[in-house]
DNA sequence: GTGGTATATTTATCAGACCATGATGAATGA
DNA sequence: TCATTCATCATGGTCTGATAAATATACCAC
């Protein structure tokens, strides 16, 4: 009856804002309230790494709920990285970090769901790694050099095994990000690694000269870092970073990542 | 029996790098297998975005597990943004591609959970948005420099405002994002637009004269990227959000955003 | 001590039922 | 004829209660 004569407004085309009506009212449902609940209190560190949930029938009987939106709510937790979950006698959900693997793995998922350009990736490579470079030659710490200065060892030793030569160009770039400091910015560049890394397994073909030409490259950068020079290993990085992606691109590597068959 | 000499090994402290050993062996949850097997389906576009999953009883059927497991895994597959599930007739779990702000919450999510400084996302801006500036420069369609161009109207006209200034701003870089065409930057770009937003709602106090300088740093890019220059457009971001940057963490705003009571 | 065994506690999984939602189509009435 | 109403039905949401599996702990036999 109420909402009768809502309706014959509704119909009559007339926008009569005097009446005062309900707003739309979404019913969400009982497991992602509870799922809120206890994301809160991760973030906000209540319940602080490390430490656990109670377990499920406890959240049970404080929630109200059932077995079932109780554990479809610890689910979601857990593909968020916040909880990591035990079975087992002093088992539980303890409370755990999302770490940068968390945003990799969103952001894999988004790149190849997305199709997107190898070129797309290589041009973030630019934006990003030069001042990555730049914050590592101002940041790092000496454990951290010296595994920077390990790795180019072992990729100078490399440069005529394409597969390890590969492997281990990442990882040095890998580890100028991280004695960047920029937690950010390392994520971001773990993220796009393994796309990268897929996508030039597939297709990049190196040669001897382009192989010896990084060696190069990557040498200077290293003596800027170690130097604390910020602005020149920015340079350099930033020419080095593009004149991969030039080559990458000019391979005709620019065409889409996964879902090549269907053509979109 | 063969686990007792390992074990002797292990207590003995020695390196012994011939003998093998097994490695740690996980036993994956049902629902993990399912979800995984999901996936790939939905990722490699076997289950193309805007079908249906089959339906929960369907998928018990096929699995052989139960309805829990298999919901398990549905709740997964939801919260990573792969489906979309609504009741009702004709309801279901519809495939769904997950979108920028899928990235966006998972890196929300690590930036609170770790208490990432305001200065590193800062420090990411100026990494990312030259870049993007560059790039909004040379690949910019007429839809989306009007939209820039509108927003920067609106932006001189709030100059006056606090608040309406502050959201129009950061409004008008996301712009220059999306016309950049790099979804990666994009997403990234949004997922640090929200934090920044907040610390700064929170913290940051703006002068009449930044605000008046930020307006000309704005008129100034804009022509730039009307123009295509794409190299002027890049510098001109630069010193502007370098800028940015200095007048905040000279602010003191160099402090951890959330959990600011643990002082960890 | 060392390794086996029982036990307690926890999550994982199952089975089956009922509820809530919302599209569909038939019945109804102007 | 057309719009409204209402029963129907397929779907996911929620609940209950039970059993299985994993695993830390305490105890026991040698």
């Amino acid at each position: 009856m109420l909402y009768w004569s809502f309706g014959m407004e509704d119909r009559s085309g007339m926008k009569n804002t005097t009446i005062t009506r309900v707003l739309p009212v979404t019913v969400p449902k009982a497991a992602d309230i509870l799922a809120n609940q206890l994301r809160e209190m991760i973030v906000t560190g209540r319940l602080p790494p490390g430490s656990f949930l109670p377990n499920e029938r406890q959240l049970v009987t404080d929630s109200g709920l059932s077995r079932t939106s109780v554990r479809d709510s610890l689910r979601v937790l857990e593909s968020e990285g916040l909880i990591s979950t035990k079975v087992g006698r002093s088992g539980g959900s303890m409370i755990t970090l999302p770490g940068r693997g968390s945003v990799a793995r969103s952001v894999e998922l988004f790149v190849r769901t997305h199709g997107i350009r190898l070129e797309s990736l290589l041009e973030c490579r630019v934006a990003v790694e030069p001042t990555l470079a730049a914050l590592a030659a101002r940041h790092h710490s000496a454990e951290q050099l010296s595994e920077i200065e390990a790795l180019h060892l072992e990729f100078v030793d490399s440069v005529d095994q394409v597969q390890r030569y590969k492997a281990i160009n990442l990882d040095w770039h890998l580890a100028i990000a991280r004695a960047s400091g920029n937690e950010p910015l390392i994520a971001l560049m773990e993220a796009i690694s393994k796309p990268i890394r897929d996508a030039m397994d597939y297709q990049h073909v190196t040669t001897p000269e382009l192989r010896h030409s990084a060696v190069a490259a990557h040498t200077k950068i290293l003596d800027s870092i170690r130097a604390r020079d910020a602005q020149s290993a920015h340079r350099r990085m930033e020419r080095h970073v593009s004149a991969y992606r030039d080559v990458a691109v000019s391979q005709g590597a620019d065409r889409q990542l996964e879902r090549p068959e269907t053509g979109q």
